[in-house]
DNA sequence: CCTCATTTCTACGCCTCGTAGAACGACTTT
DNA sequence: AAAGTCGTTCTACGAGGCGTAGAAATGAGG
């Protein structure tokens, strides 16, 4: 999976923090802190594009938004990691170890909704 | 958390692999695929041990040696994924809904040893 | 048609990474 | 001890990614 650069990240936070789509003149003015030209805006966008990223539609200011939620994005990355480690057990083990307990209770619901006896289907 | 070029990948797959320090020149051999000069797989190395994922004694032919097991490392970067991730309980059920039942199951145990009733120690 | 905001195209400098030669250092053998 | 061999360190270069933005093209509103 391709992998974002710094100012691509920032500018997928904000899309992902946004509740709709956004056009570039507010993408530069989320990220007001960097002062970015406008055009540079929009060479992020096509590169995060490109990359599959983000879409934009076809209204005049286009306006643009991410393909994936940020969640679905982590969870994608995650397993990612998994998938390429070699000995997944061990792995989820060390992961599992270092959630702190709140999460380790909420994972332990989550797992035990999607079903201890959910056949193998 | 650095990451790593392609080449740096394979070296510290050679090495996760490897039951012990392995020198430069075993590492050129395993990976006789790529025919690579010695010189280069030292730069690599170097590289690796500034990113502190190896280090090396300082026997007459160094031995290199990787800092932390694969699976240490792969579940440092899924709690790193998850911990940048913003909503982590929406991270962690979509990471759940995408694991295979079997692996499911592992996680329950790995869950229940780590105790619904264990005291936050 | 003319103007102005938006969009696309092109470019440049920096940094990382794969790659390795050149220079330096250490152990072996005569 | 001189010399040869092998390992190590230093330095470098070319490709590609990314932050950055100017210049050129395009389209909407007056």
């Amino acid at each position: 999976m391709a992998s974002l650069g710094d100012l691509e990240r920032t500018v997928m936070d904000v899309l992902w923090a946004a509740d709709g789509p956004v056009a570039a003149t507010g993408l530069r003015d989320a990220l007001a802190g960097r002062d970015l030209a406008l055009t540079t805006v929009h060479t992020v966008l096509s590169r995060l594009e490109a990359k599959g990223f983000v879409e934009h539609d076809d209204a005049r200011p286009r306006r643009f938004r991410p393909r994936a939620s940020r969640a679905e994005h982590a969870a994608e990355l995650m397993h990612e990691v998994l998938g390429r480690a070699g000995d997944r057990q061990a792995v989820l083990a060390r992961f599992v170890g270092g959630v702190d307990p709140e999460e380790a209770r909420l994972l332990r619901q989550l797992l035990a909704e999607s079903g201890p006896d959910t056949p193998t289907r």
